[in-house]
RNA sequence: CGGGGCGUGGCGCAGUUUGGUAGCGCGGGUGCUUUGGGAGCACUAGGUCGCAGGUUCGAAUCCUGUCGCCCCGACCA
């Protein structure tokens, strides 16, 4: 046992951190952040998706928990903890309980020995609203935002990446309740705010970026992505930095087409022609000439299928988060899954086959007659880069055959003009056409959302206005995945020797190396600097193993410490070195000089 | 769920094609040497080869089934 210090001070000493490192990379991990937290000693996998934080992955997930705590108090919320168990009652009153539980649901769900079923939290509108609902019954109440800091249970499809899709992972959740639409938006732009504060206190490099608000509904919503090559992704960005957005929302000009005189009508033979490339080849024609038609089948709610029928101009890739948007709202029903028709479909549906690779924007309903469970017309949609086109080379809905010069008014005009294309790298801007999209890969670290009145409608939960009456609340709901943005710290901050942690979330500021333990003057010297670094406020480890120097400073490099004092040789001259491990600059000091310039980087980066 | 790959001491792997009773490196323990970039030598502990059936005199190896893990897609903080 040592004889001198408090258990704390033995618990900075890299002989009793239960740290394991290792010098393999271990086989089921792929990307960098979830190998280097492997085998820095960070974190155990328990089960699939499920890991064990060790004693320094606690140390930086309570360092970034602190800033969190920091900043949202400052911006007027309120925390609180709310339970992990939810009834199931409260989600089919919302009405996720189904969609969450069967199928490809992602809430984990149970019966209580009374065979009540209930569901482990995924997220908590229900609960939080039907608590606004109880407690906030006056306009003179609101706003109020509330967030807690906890462990969220979400039965992932593929969980992976260690940390970055767990199932079991800790969040920080806010939700905002407001009597009108400008208050929400006047919170949301405060949270907004405070994200930004936040991810640069953690030493992140983030970009908000448009974002559709997925399954939780709603209005205008965010997302903080961590610039990652690792992250699962794509984002565009204006030159400008004016306009950013997640590629599943992003809108763009789509690039210039080649005009197709306007000329009468004509058939081309063109069997054996079966890409978009073989077209323009045979034909000699460019794809921006060319109007391409998709079918899918979109299941709606009450399992009721819909076929569509889609218009895109042929170098345009359909997107298929705006698809579903949009179709949602043309049919005012939630959509669950939009996919491509197949020949096998058409047998199941009962129905012969259709001209797939010939099929032209007015495809008869008639070839749906007589299917199974399918709705029996065609819900047309028309891309905004196919309506512009005067003239185009389409399908003529018979194998071997297209139309040439056809023009909207002889292929039966347009229905629905919409928004479905994929923006993509080059396009240009919108809001200034001088500028062009770049497009980088993101960490999803953060997510705001106005959603409206959303859950409180559903929910039935509202408050009394000025005038008297009642009124369902305007919410706003804020997200932080705490231990996905520690990792996404480390995919950013990394290099080929280990961890490279930003000052304010690593898990110690700096540590102190003895190189070489069975030296009395390094030993002495060493716990001396690692007490006077205690005393003068700083986060300091110690290595004091019986290993050889190597292995000490493969260790440090590979866990991170920001700083590192390393006691050694030079001992006995009142000497040490003062390393950097982000820079790898290395300076032989005094002790005297090394102690005082360590503490002022570190107050001068703590800020 | 669809498509691909893999299960052999704590970790990384070989052995499987062509059946003959399990091996290498790292890690662990002991001793000596070494001591500033994952040390050397010697000794040592640790595996019913994912699991269950089957074929065979004999199965890590062949067959059947099953479970688990990883990668690509649908989901998301």
């Amino acid at each position: 046992m040592l004889s001198s210090g408090s258990s704390d001070e033995i618990a900075m000493r890299v002989s009793r951190l239960m740290l394991v490192t290792l010098r393999d990379t271990p086989a089921d991990a792929v990307i960098p952040s979830h190998q280097l937290l492997i085998r820095g000693g960070y974190i155990r996998r328990v089960t699939n998706g499920i890991y064990a934080y060790m004693p320094l992955m606690w140390r930086v997930l309570r360092k970034i928990i602190a800033i969190v705590q920091e900043e949202m108090d400052n911006a007027g919320s309120l925390q609180t903890l709310l339970p992990q168990l939810h009834p199931a009652e409260l989600w089919e009153k919302s009405g996720r309980w189904q969609s969450y539980t069967e199928g490809e649901g992602i809430m984990f769900h149970l019966k209580d020995r009374q065979g009540k079923a209930l569901g482990l939290g995924p997220t908590h509108e229900e609960v939080v609203t039907t608590l606004a609902g109880e407690l906030l019954n006056s306009y003179r109440q609101l706003p109020i935002n509330i967030y807690q800091i906890q462990t969220k249970f979400r039965d992932e499809i593929r969980p992976r990446f260690g940390l970055m899709r767990s199932r079991e992972f800790i969040m920080k959740d806010a939700y905002s309740f407001h009597a009108n639409e400008e208050d929400l938006q006047s919170t949301y732009k405060r949270m907004e705010a405070a994200y930004k504060t936040i991810f640069d206190r953690c030493g992140l490099i983030t970009v908000g970026v448009d974002a559709d608000s997925g399954a939780i509904g709603g209005a205008a919503s965010q997302e903080f992505m961590v610039t990652a090559e690792a992250g699962e992704d794509l984002i565009l960005i204006a030159n400008d930095g004016k306009y950013s957005a997640n590629q599943e929302k992003a809108i763009s000009i789509a690039p210039n087409k080649k005009v197709l005189n306007k000329e009468n009508p004509s058939i081309l033979e063109t069997s054996n022609q079966n890409s978009i490339e073989d077209l323009c080849t045979s034909n000699n024609l460019d794809p921006t000439q060319i109007v391409k038609v998709l079918a899918l089948i979109a299941t709606i709610e009450n399992n009721e299928t819909q076929p569509l029928l889609l218009s895109l101009r042929a170098d345009q890739d359909l997107n298929d988060i705006k698809l579903s948007n949009e179709i949602s709202k043309i049919l005012n029903a939630q959509v669950f899954e939009i996919k491509p028709i197949t020949v096998e479909q058409l047998k199941i549906q009962g129905l012969s086959d259709w001209p797939f690779g010939s099929l032209g924007p007015d495809l008869d309903n008639e070839v749906l007659n007589g299917a199974k469970s399918w709705k029996k017309t065609f819900l047309r949609c028309v891309d905004h880069t196919a309506a512009d086109l005067e003239s185009f080379v389409c399908g003529a809905n018979e194998i071997g055959y297209h139309r040439s010069h056809a023009t909207w008014e002889t292929v039966g005009g347009i229905q629905n003009r919409v928004d479905i294309r994929t923006a993509k790298h080059g396009d240009k801007c919108i809001h200034d056409p001088t500028q062009a999209l770049e497009e980088c890969r993101g960490i999803e670290v953060g997510h705001i959302f106005q959603l409206g009145r959303k859950y409180s409608k559903a929910l039935e939960v509202g408050f009394t206005n000025e005038a008297g009456h009642q009124e369902p609340f305007w919410m706003g709901c804020y997200g932080i995945g705490v231990s996905r943005l520690a990792q996404a710290a480390v995919e950013q901050n990394h290099d080929e020797l280990g961890i490279c942690w930003p000052l304010t979330i690593a898990p110690f500021e700096a540590i102190v190396v003895i190189a070489n333990q069975k030296d009395e003057i390094q030993r002495e010297l060493g716990e001396k600097v690692y007490k006077n670094l205690l005393e003068a406020g700083i986060d300091a480890l110690l290595d004091d193993r019986n290993e050889r120097a190597g292995v000490k400073f493969k260790d440090a490099d590979l866990i991170g410490i920001p700083f590192r004092i390393v006691v050694g040789r030079e001992a006995s001259l009142g000497k040490v070195e003062l390393f950097k491990r982000q820079t790898r600059q290395l300076k032989l000091l005094s002790v005297e000089e090394a102690q005082k310039q360590l503490l002022s980087e570190i107050f001068a980066n703590k800020g």
